[in-house]
DNA sequence: GCCGTTTTCGGCCCGACTGTTTTCAGTCG
């Protein structure tokens, strides 16, 4: 039982509870439901440990349900709610335009209770004949089953981030805008991003958003209004623009950055203040304006110091600004070195002097070479002999470089039972070993945990990379108890990396805040392969930002010289 | 059903756009 299906049964009840006019509740499960789906630690863990109640959102009740599902798999009371309205309410609401009022209306008038009965009934044209629908509706609800088909996975943060980059540029030639910026999920450093929102201030609002519905690339547009517009992009994700007048554009950016629980949690502190908090600003009793400009502003005229966007999550930032305890965040510019790099040498596709050019074009001051060792499931490993040309070869470039030093390294395999693929007289010589796990990824948590504690206890390891081997949205990570290997990490110095690689952004942001709980250092590795993934560097960084990781915790903040005690 | 600067009861975020409506409901974010 995944997460994701927990949630799924709680949005349902949700939407159930909804139809039938109960007050409140839906908003509870939808919290719960929230809550449950975007924590990265499996649901079962969590009700194992009898820790279902630290998710926000989730008490008593909702606790005792999610048990339920866990062990057998389905939930009583929702099954009862589902015998009044027999239909696939989550999957026909994920069909734009349709909610749960909608598909009540299908239901009970023309009897659908799938997506294929919705379909059909479109196609048919039956949609239109209902009282209160029309033909439109049904022309939206055509689309937008073809558009659920198409759009099952979100984007990586790794391509989004450059997409809307380039559509800011794009608008801003295009149309008046005064200013143009990434809101949403986006800006929040997410891993994955349903829409891109952008928020503008303009001039001239009504050219600006006919400029932006109709860019070339422009495959539908769902809205089209002065302060919203909204359009999906042929091949690419749905996009909402806002256009707010300057002394709002604080509050607007505030707003559509979200997090939807940070903002729900920080209005309600506005309420207790006597105070009301939109996207136009924040306003008194007497719909006085008192704040809206800027973000800082409004946080401060709430009691609190800005919120950096990573943090916005409803996951105890608020509390924390409050008593002062924000931790000042890693930034990009303080990181100094990338402790995992790869050559041609080993599967890379550059040399090693170009990798070196390409650090230093993205502003750092060493990197370490850590092309794969021989072990035989890593395409082209090194073998004993090449790893000690290598080592010459590093130094003989260390004579030519002035301001640069590259450390020599490995990527050790880590075998089934813990064991390296190098030999520990050869791990001595190098200034950086990295160990990770490359296969047999399915192996027993007691079995995983004995595996990745013995690397981390290994004294020659430095560094444990992409620790959980997830891939986004195509392999999930192994099974671990995460709390001994992060014990083992802290008494062993051993760090942990957070690799930059978009798909994998692996510490995840919630394991590194344990780990960085658990006193483990941290490194942001690029693990690039060629020139170009230097970029990833950002990636790791935002990724850390939202594991609440200050430069303090990230060994490669620090110089080359002082990463290598007694070196030059 | 959850939760606490409103604290174990009594509150619970707010606005834009669309379509099908003669004044607003539904959906979305």
């Amino acid at each position: 039982m995944k997460n994701a299906e927990v949630a799924r049964i709680l949005d349902e009840i949700a939407d159930l509870l909804d139809l039938q006019g109960v007050a409140f509740k839906p908003r509870a499960y939808r919290r719960a439901a929230q809550a449950v789906s975007s924590s990265t630690t499996p649901i079962e863990d969590l009700a194992a440990a009898g820790r279902l109640e630290t998710l926000p959102g989730v008490g008593d009740a909702i606790a005792g349900k999610i048990a339920e599902i866990v062990e057998t798999g389905h939930l009583t009371y929702h099954e009862e709610l589902k015998a009044a309205l027999p239909v696939d309410l989550f999957a026909l609401t994920q069909v734009e335009g349709v909610g749960p009022k909608t598909a009540k209306l299908l239901y009970e008038t023309l009897g659908i209770r799938t997506l294929s009965d919705l379909e059909e009934a479109a196609r048919a044209g039956r949609i239109e004949t209902v009282k209160g629908l029309g033909k439109k509706t049904q022309e939206r609800i055509l689309r937008g089953l073809a558009e659920t088909r198409r759009v099952e996975r979100r984007l990586l943060i790794g391509h989004a981030l450059p997409l809307a980059e380039d559509l800011c540029r794009r608008l801003k030639a295009r149309g008046p805008f005064d200013r143009l910026v990434p809101a949403g999920s986006l800006r929040r450093g997410r891993e994955t991003i349903g829409d891109l929102d952008l928020l503008a201030i303009s001039g001239d609002p009504r050219a600006a958003a006919d400029a932006f519905v109709e860019m070339p690339d422009v495959q539908e547009v769902l809205a089209h209004g002065e302060k919203k517009s909204s359009v999906t992009l042929s091949g690419g994700p749905q996009v909402d623009l806002r256009i707010v007048a300057e002394p709002s554009f604080g509050a607007a950016l505030q707003y559509f950055t979200g997090s939807k629980a940070h903002n729900i949690a920080l209005r309600k502190r506005a309420v207790a203040r006597g105070l009301k908090l939109n996207e136009y600003g924040l306003f008194d009793g007497a719909d006085r304006c008192v704040a809206g400009r800027t973000e800082t502003e409004i946080y401060q005229a709430l009691g609190l110091p800005f919120i950096p966007p990573e943090l916005r999550e409803d996951e105890g930032e608020i509390a924390a600004a409050e008593k002062g305890t924000l931790p000042d965040l890693l930034t990009h510019e303080a990181i100094r070195g990338d402790l995992h790099v790869h050559t041609d040498w080993s599967d890379g596709k550059a040399t090693l002097s170009e990798m070196v050019d390409a650090a230093r074009t993205a502003g750092l001051s060493y990197i370490a070479i850590t092309d794969h060792a021989r072990f035989a499931e890593v395409v082209g490993g090194l073998r004993p002999a090449d790893l000690e040309r290598q080592i010459e070869a590093i130094e003989a470039l260390n004579e030519t470089l002035e301001d640069f030093r590259v450390l020599t390294g490995v990527e050790a395999n880590i075998g089934p039972d813990g064991s390296l693929d190098v030999a520990d007289r050869l791990l001595r010589r190098l200034d950086v070993v990295i160990a990770a796990v490359h296969s047999q990824f399915r192996q027993s948590r007691e079995a995983m945990t004995k595996r990745l504690v013995r690397a981390v206890e290994h004294e020659a390891v430095r560094v444990l990379a992409h620790p959980t081997g997830r891939k986004i949205g195509e392999r999930a990570g192994i099974d671990a108890d995460w709390h001994a290997i992060f014990h083992a990490a802290a008494q062993s110095g051993t760090a942990l990396e957070c690799n930059a690689n978009p798909i994998r952004l692996d510490l995840p942001s919630e394991l590194a805040r344990r780990a960085i709980g658990a006193g483990v250092r941290l490194t942001v590795g690029t693990d690039a392969h060629h020139p170009d993934h230097f970029a990833f560097l950002r990636l790791g960084v935002l990724t850390l930002r939202r594991g609440w990781a200050r430069a303090d915790d990230v060994l490669n903040t620090e110089s080359a010289d002082r990463l290598m005690p007694g070196g030059t």
